[in-house]
DNA sequence: TATTGTTATACTCTATAACTATA
DNA sequence: TATAGTTATAGAGTATAACAATA
Protein backbone atom coordinates (compact mmCIF):
# COMPACT_ATOMS: atom_id res chain seq x y z
CA UNK A 1 0.00 0.00 0.00
CA UNK A 2 1.50 3.23 -0.91
CA UNK A 3 1.42 6.00 1.98
CA UNK A 4 -0.57 9.27 1.20
CA UNK A 5 1.17 12.42 1.89
CA UNK A 6 1.40 13.11 5.55
CA UNK A 7 3.10 16.45 5.37
CA UNK A 8 2.14 19.83 3.03
CA UNK A 9 4.86 20.70 0.92
CA UNK A 10 7.47 23.20 1.79
CA UNK A 11 8.79 24.34 -1.83
CA UNK A 12 7.37 24.57 -4.88
CA UNK A 13 8.65 21.74 -6.22
CA UNK A 14 7.75 19.19 -4.00
CA UNK A 15 4.07 20.10 -4.65
CA UNK A 16 2.62 16.95 -6.40
CA UNK A 17 0.84 17.44 -9.76
CA UNK A 18 -0.13 13.37 -10.29
CA UNK A 19 -1.72 13.16 -14.25
CA UNK A 20 -1.92 17.19 -14.33
CA UNK A 21 1.86 16.88 -15.10
CA UNK A 22 0.94 15.02 -18.34
CA UNK A 23 -2.19 17.05 -19.48
CA UNK A 24 -1.82 19.23 -22.64
CA UNK A 25 -4.32 21.79 -21.57
CA UNK A 26 -2.24 22.37 -18.40
CA UNK A 27 1.20 22.18 -19.74
CA UNK A 28 -0.02 24.93 -22.53
CA UNK A 29 -1.20 26.86 -19.74
CA UNK A 30 2.20 26.86 -17.73
CA UNK A 31 4.25 27.32 -21.04
CA UNK A 32 2.02 30.31 -21.84
CA UNK A 33 2.03 32.55 -18.18
CA UNK A 34 6.23 31.81 -18.75
CA UNK A 35 6.33 33.44 -21.80
CA UNK A 36 3.95 36.13 -21.01
CA UNK A 37 6.12 37.02 -18.12
CA UNK A 38 8.85 37.22 -20.23
CA UNK A 39 7.19 39.20 -23.13
CA UNK A 40 6.46 42.06 -20.83
CA UNK A 41 9.68 41.69 -19.21
CA UNK A 42 11.47 42.46 -22.27
CA UNK A 43 8.93 44.37 -24.17
CA UNK A 44 6.61 45.67 -21.99
CA UNK A 45 8.10 49.27 -22.26
CA UNK A 46 7.59 50.32 -25.63
CA UNK A 47 3.80 49.30 -24.93
CA UNK A 48 3.63 46.39 -27.44
CA UNK A 49 1.44 43.63 -26.53
CA UNK A 50 1.41 40.16 -28.46
CA UNK A 51 -2.43 39.95 -29.38
CA UNK A 52 -2.59 43.25 -30.77
CA UNK A 53 0.73 43.33 -32.72
CA UNK A 54 -0.59 40.25 -34.29
CA UNK A 55 -3.28 41.81 -35.72
CA UNK A 56 -1.29 44.71 -37.29
CA UNK A 57 0.93 42.16 -38.79
CA UNK A 58 -1.55 40.20 -40.50
CA UNK A 59 -2.84 43.10 -41.96
CA UNK A 60 0.44 44.36 -43.17
CA UNK A 61 1.03 41.35 -44.96
CA UNK A 62 -3.09 40.96 -45.92
CA UNK A 63 -4.10 44.32 -47.18
CA UNK A 64 -7.84 44.70 -47.83
CA UNK A 65 -8.52 41.59 -45.96
CA UNK A 66 -12.32 41.30 -44.63
CA UNK A 67 -12.99 41.82 -40.73
CA UNK A 68 -14.46 37.89 -40.47
CA UNK A 69 -11.81 36.42 -41.83
CA UNK A 70 -9.08 38.17 -39.74
CA UNK A 71 -10.98 37.38 -36.88
CA UNK A 72 -11.67 33.68 -38.06
CA UNK A 73 -7.64 33.16 -38.89
CA UNK A 74 -6.34 34.32 -35.63
CA UNK A 75 -8.79 32.63 -33.51
CA UNK A 76 -10.17 36.33 -31.89
CA UNK A 77 -13.85 36.25 -31.63
CA UNK A 78 -16.06 38.65 -34.31
CA UNK A 79 -17.58 40.94 -30.99
CA UNK A 80 -13.96 41.43 -29.64
CA UNK A 81 -12.33 41.85 -33.20
CA UNK A 82 -15.03 45.13 -33.38
CA UNK A 83 -13.33 46.89 -30.08
CA UNK A 84 -9.82 46.35 -31.59
CA UNK A 85 -10.28 47.81 -35.08
CA UNK A 86 -12.16 50.49 -33.75
CA UNK A 87 -8.95 51.24 -31.32
CA UNK A 88 -6.70 51.17 -34.13
CA UNK A 89 -9.23 53.56 -35.97
CA UNK A 90 -9.22 55.22 -32.74
CA UNK A 91 -5.15 55.49 -33.01
CA UNK A 92 -5.50 56.00 -36.90
CA UNK A 93 -3.18 52.62 -37.42
CA UNK A 94 -5.98 50.75 -39.15
CA UNK A 95 -8.51 52.12 -42.14
CA UNK A 96 -11.93 50.31 -42.86
CA UNK A 97 -13.21 50.52 -46.48
CA UNK A 98 -17.09 49.28 -47.44
CA UNK A 99 -16.37 47.26 -50.56
CA UNK A 100 -18.78 47.87 -53.25
CA UNK A 101 -19.56 44.13 -53.89
CA UNK A 102 -20.79 43.31 -50.51
CA UNK A 103 -22.13 46.37 -48.40
CA UNK A 104 -21.98 44.61 -45.62
CA UNK A 105 -18.49 43.54 -45.32
CA UNK A 106 -15.73 45.81 -44.00
CA UNK A 107 -12.05 45.59 -45.77
CA UNK A 108 -9.39 46.74 -43.79
CA UNK A 109 -5.64 47.89 -44.07
CA UNK A 110 -2.79 49.89 -42.46
CA UNK A 111 -2.61 53.67 -42.50
CA UNK A 112 0.48 54.80 -43.18
CA UNK A 113 1.19 55.39 -39.48
CA UNK A 114 -0.05 51.76 -39.14
CA UNK A 115 2.89 50.63 -41.60
CA UNK A 116 5.32 53.06 -39.61
CA UNK A 117 4.07 51.39 -36.59
CA UNK A 118 4.57 47.36 -37.61
CA UNK A 119 7.97 48.23 -39.44
CA UNK A 120 9.07 50.14 -35.90
CA UNK A 121 7.80 47.15 -33.74
CA UNK A 122 8.38 43.64 -35.99
CA UNK A 123 12.15 43.18 -35.58
CA UNK A 124 11.98 43.67 -31.51
CA UNK A 125 8.66 41.48 -31.69
CA UNK A 126 10.38 38.77 -33.56
CA UNK A 127 13.25 38.85 -32.42
CA UNK A 128 12.08 38.04 -28.65
CA UNK A 129 11.50 34.37 -29.53
CA UNK A 130 15.74 34.31 -29.78
CA UNK A 131 15.81 36.31 -26.72
CA UNK A 132 13.68 34.43 -24.04
CA UNK A 133 15.70 32.00 -22.01
CA UNK A 134 15.20 28.61 -22.74
CA UNK A 135 16.09 24.87 -20.97
CA UNK A 136 15.65 23.81 -24.84
CA UNK A 137 18.36 23.50 -26.92
CA UNK A 138 17.88 24.84 -30.43
CA UNK A 139 16.93 21.24 -32.28
CA UNK A 140 14.84 20.71 -29.29
CA UNK A 141 13.00 24.25 -29.71
CA UNK A 142 12.63 23.57 -33.58
CA UNK A 143 11.20 20.28 -32.75
CA UNK A 144 8.69 21.75 -30.24
CA UNK A 145 7.66 24.53 -32.69
CA UNK A 146 6.94 21.98 -35.61
CA UNK A 147 5.02 19.90 -33.50
CA UNK A 148 3.08 22.83 -32.66
CA UNK A 149 2.31 24.06 -35.76
CA UNK A 150 1.26 20.72 -36.94
CA UNK A 151 -0.97 20.60 -34.02
CA UNK A 152 -2.67 23.68 -35.20
CA UNK A 153 -2.93 23.12 -38.84
CA UNK A 154 -0.21 25.98 -39.68
CA UNK A 155 2.19 25.46 -42.67
CA UNK A 156 5.21 27.60 -42.15
CA UNK A 157 5.68 30.19 -44.64
CA UNK A 158 8.53 30.95 -45.87
CA UNK A 159 10.16 34.66 -44.28
CA UNK A 160 8.96 37.70 -45.94
CA UNK B 1 11.53 42.04 -56.26
CA UNK B 2 8.70 40.43 -54.83
CA UNK B 3 5.28 41.64 -55.54
CA UNK B 4 3.14 42.79 -52.98
CA UNK B 5 -0.66 40.65 -52.30
CA UNK B 6 -3.02 42.61 -54.61
CA UNK B 7 -5.77 40.70 -53.84
CA UNK B 8 -7.28 39.59 -50.39
CA UNK B 9 -7.87 36.54 -49.14
CA UNK B 10 -10.93 35.01 -49.76
CA UNK B 11 -10.57 31.63 -47.10
CA UNK B 12 -8.76 31.28 -43.77
CA UNK B 13 -5.64 29.38 -45.63
CA UNK B 14 -5.17 31.91 -47.81
CA UNK B 15 -4.32 34.36 -44.73
CA UNK B 16 -0.58 34.86 -44.51
CA UNK B 17 0.98 34.65 -41.51
CA UNK B 18 4.87 35.32 -42.31
CA UNK B 19 7.20 35.26 -39.18
CA UNK B 20 3.93 34.63 -37.02
CA UNK B 21 3.77 31.25 -38.12
CA UNK B 22 7.06 31.03 -36.30
CA UNK B 23 6.31 32.59 -32.69
CA UNK B 24 6.07 30.58 -29.80
CA UNK B 25 3.79 32.52 -27.77
CA UNK B 26 0.98 32.73 -31.35
CA UNK B 27 1.72 29.13 -31.73
CA UNK B 28 1.16 28.54 -27.90
CA UNK B 29 -2.23 30.59 -28.15
CA UNK B 30 -3.55 28.83 -30.87
CA UNK B 31 -3.10 25.53 -29.50
CA UNK B 32 -5.03 26.66 -26.41
CA UNK B 33 -7.68 28.69 -28.00
CA UNK B 34 -8.55 25.13 -29.87
CA UNK B 35 -8.12 22.99 -26.97
CA UNK B 36 -10.60 25.01 -25.13
CA UNK B 37 -12.77 24.57 -27.59
CA UNK B 38 -12.87 20.90 -27.66
CA UNK B 39 -12.82 20.64 -24.05
CA UNK B 40 -15.93 22.86 -23.44
CA UNK B 41 -17.69 20.49 -26.27
CA UNK B 42 -16.58 17.64 -24.48
CA UNK B 43 -16.70 18.30 -20.58
CA UNK B 44 -18.92 21.07 -20.66
CA UNK B 45 -22.63 20.04 -19.94
CA UNK B 46 -21.07 18.61 -16.07
CA UNK B 47 -19.80 22.01 -15.35
CA UNK B 48 -16.14 21.20 -14.98
CA UNK B 49 -13.35 23.98 -15.80
CA UNK B 50 -9.77 23.13 -16.44
CA UNK B 51 -8.40 25.43 -14.27
CA UNK B 52 -10.97 25.01 -11.56
CA UNK B 53 -10.23 21.22 -10.98
CA UNK B 54 -6.30 21.59 -11.70
CA UNK B 55 -6.60 23.33 -8.05
CA UNK B 56 -9.21 20.49 -6.36
CA UNK B 57 -6.55 18.24 -7.81
CA UNK B 58 -3.70 19.42 -6.65
CA UNK B 59 -5.00 20.27 -3.14
CA UNK B 60 -6.29 16.15 -3.26
CA UNK B 61 -2.84 15.18 -3.78
CA UNK B 62 -1.80 17.68 -1.47
CA UNK B 63 -3.56 18.13 1.94
CA UNK B 64 -2.95 20.98 3.93
CA UNK B 65 -0.98 22.69 1.50
CA UNK B 66 -0.56 26.28 2.06
CA UNK B 67 -2.40 28.89 -0.10
CA UNK B 68 0.38 30.73 -1.29
CA UNK B 69 2.64 27.40 -2.36
CA UNK B 70 -0.05 26.17 -3.86
CA UNK B 71 -1.03 29.69 -5.85
CA UNK B 72 3.05 29.47 -6.79
CA UNK B 73 2.98 25.94 -8.31
CA UNK B 74 -0.27 26.06 -10.61
CA UNK B 75 0.67 30.39 -11.33
CA UNK B 76 -1.89 31.23 -10.23
CA UNK B 77 -2.00 35.14 -8.73
CA UNK B 78 -2.56 34.81 -4.72
CA UNK B 79 -5.61 37.94 -5.31
CA UNK B 80 -7.29 35.55 -7.38
CA UNK B 81 -6.43 32.32 -6.11
CA UNK B 82 -8.21 34.00 -2.61
CA UNK B 83 -11.29 34.19 -4.76
CA UNK B 84 -11.23 30.63 -5.91
CA UNK B 85 -10.53 29.20 -2.56
CA UNK B 86 -13.82 31.18 -1.43
CA UNK B 87 -15.88 29.75 -3.50
CA UNK B 88 -14.51 26.30 -2.98
CA UNK B 89 -15.31 27.04 0.60
CA UNK B 90 -19.10 28.49 -0.27
CA UNK B 91 -19.51 25.30 -1.96
CA UNK B 92 -18.90 23.16 0.26
CA UNK B 93 -15.48 21.48 -1.79
CA UNK B 94 -12.98 23.35 0.40
CA UNK B 95 -11.67 23.94 4.07
CA UNK B 96 -9.23 26.34 5.44
CA UNK B 97 -6.90 25.71 8.80
CA UNK B 98 -4.82 28.34 10.51
CA UNK B 99 -1.56 26.57 11.73
CA UNK B 100 -0.53 27.51 15.08
CA UNK B 101 3.04 27.66 13.82
CA UNK B 102 2.37 30.68 11.77
CA UNK B 103 -1.38 32.18 12.32
CA UNK B 104 -0.60 34.32 8.59
CA UNK B 105 -1.05 31.10 6.73
CA UNK B 106 -3.97 29.30 5.89
CA UNK B 107 -3.72 25.66 4.83
CA UNK B 108 -6.17 24.38 2.83
CA UNK B 109 -7.88 20.64 2.39
CA UNK B 110 -10.57 18.92 0.65
CA UNK B 111 -13.85 18.11 2.37
CA UNK B 112 -15.08 14.81 2.18
CA UNK B 113 -17.63 16.26 -0.99
CA UNK B 114 -14.58 18.21 -2.63
CA UNK B 115 -12.60 14.62 -2.49
CA UNK B 116 -16.08 13.50 -3.84
CA UNK B 117 -16.21 15.84 -6.53
CA UNK B 118 -12.50 14.92 -7.50
CA UNK B 119 -13.01 11.06 -7.56
CA UNK B 120 -16.46 11.87 -9.77
CA UNK B 121 -14.56 13.80 -12.40
CA UNK B 122 -11.31 12.97 -12.44
CA UNK B 123 -11.59 10.45 -14.89
CA UNK B 124 -13.79 12.28 -17.58
CA UNK B 125 -10.96 15.20 -16.83
CA UNK B 126 -7.73 13.21 -17.27
CA UNK B 127 -9.05 10.62 -20.23
CA UNK B 128 -10.25 13.65 -22.07
CA UNK B 129 -6.70 14.19 -23.76
CA UNK B 130 -7.26 10.78 -25.44
CA UNK B 131 -10.37 11.78 -26.77
CA UNK B 132 -9.30 14.41 -28.34
CA UNK B 133 -8.89 14.68 -31.98
CA UNK B 134 -5.16 15.79 -33.18
CA UNK B 135 -3.22 15.36 -36.17
CA UNK B 136 -0.30 13.97 -34.81
CA UNK B 137 0.69 10.47 -34.33
CA UNK B 138 1.18 9.33 -31.00
CA UNK B 139 4.97 9.41 -30.82
CA UNK B 140 4.54 12.64 -31.82
CA UNK B 141 2.28 13.30 -29.32
CA UNK B 142 4.72 11.92 -26.70
CA UNK B 143 7.03 13.89 -27.89
CA UNK B 144 5.38 17.25 -27.95
CA UNK B 145 4.47 16.47 -24.31
CA UNK B 146 7.77 15.77 -22.97
CA UNK B 147 9.00 19.52 -24.68
CA UNK B 148 6.70 21.49 -23.27
CA UNK B 149 7.19 19.41 -20.03
CA UNK B 150 11.14 20.41 -19.93
CA UNK B 151 10.25 23.55 -21.25
CA UNK B 152 7.89 24.39 -17.86
CA UNK B 153 10.41 22.65 -15.80
CA UNK B 154 7.90 19.60 -14.79
CA UNK B 155 9.24 16.40 -14.23
CA UNK B 156 6.60 14.15 -15.03
CA UNK B 157 5.55 12.54 -11.71
CA UNK B 158 4.64 8.43 -11.07
CA UNK B 159 1.00 7.84 -12.35
CA UNK B 160 -1.01 7.53 -9.11
C1' DT C 1 -33.33 33.10 -44.83
C1' DA C 2 -28.36 33.53 -44.19
C1' DT C 3 -24.36 36.43 -43.52
C1' DT C 4 -21.38 40.57 -41.89
C1' DG C 5 -20.48 43.26 -38.56
C1' DT C 6 -22.24 45.82 -34.26
C1' DT C 7 -23.94 46.46 -29.65
C1' DA C 8 -24.77 45.18 -24.94
C1' DT C 9 -23.90 42.40 -21.11
C1' DA C 10 -21.53 39.36 -18.21
C1' DC C 11 -17.95 36.43 -16.65
C1' DT C 12 -13.08 34.81 -16.18
C1' DC C 13 -8.54 35.74 -15.57
C1' DT C 14 -5.05 38.93 -14.64
C1' DA C 15 -2.50 43.06 -12.58
C1' DT C 16 -1.70 46.26 -9.03
C1' DA C 17 -1.58 48.40 -4.91
C1' DA C 18 -3.11 49.26 -0.37
C1' DC C 19 -4.38 46.90 3.67
C1' DT C 20 -4.37 43.42 8.13
C1' DA C 21 -2.32 40.40 11.00
C1' DT C 22 1.13 38.21 12.02
C1' DA C 23 6.37 37.01 12.06
C1' DT D 1 10.89 45.06 8.20
C1' DA D 2 9.20 41.14 5.77
C1' DT D 3 5.63 37.73 4.80
C1' DA D 4 0.69 35.49 4.07
C1' DG D 5 -3.31 36.42 2.78
C1' DT D 6 -7.17 39.86 1.77
C1' DT D 7 -9.63 43.56 -0.41
C1' DA D 8 -10.68 46.76 -4.07
C1' DT D 9 -10.38 48.20 -8.57
C1' DA D 10 -9.29 48.11 -13.26
C1' DG D 11 -8.35 46.02 -17.60
C1' DA D 12 -7.96 42.31 -21.16
C1' DG D 13 -10.05 38.64 -23.27
C1' DT D 14 -13.93 35.84 -24.08
C1' DA D 15 -18.89 34.25 -24.68
C1' DT D 16 -23.55 35.03 -25.87
C1' DA D 17 -27.42 36.79 -27.81
C1' DA D 18 -30.01 40.27 -29.98
C1' DC D 19 -29.79 43.55 -33.64
C1' DA D 20 -29.31 46.29 -38.39
C1' DA D 21 -28.01 46.21 -42.92
C1' DT D 22 -27.37 43.61 -46.75
C1' DA D 23 -27.20 39.40 -49.64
Amino acid sequence: MTRTISRPPATENEVALGDLSRSFGFLLRMAQVQIFEFFFEDLGQIGLRPGEFSVLWVLHLNPGIRQGLLAQALRIKRAHMTKMIRNFEDRGLVARAVPDDDRRAVELRLTDAGVAFVDDHAKAFFSHDARRPTPLDPQEQAQLFALLQKYVGITPEERR
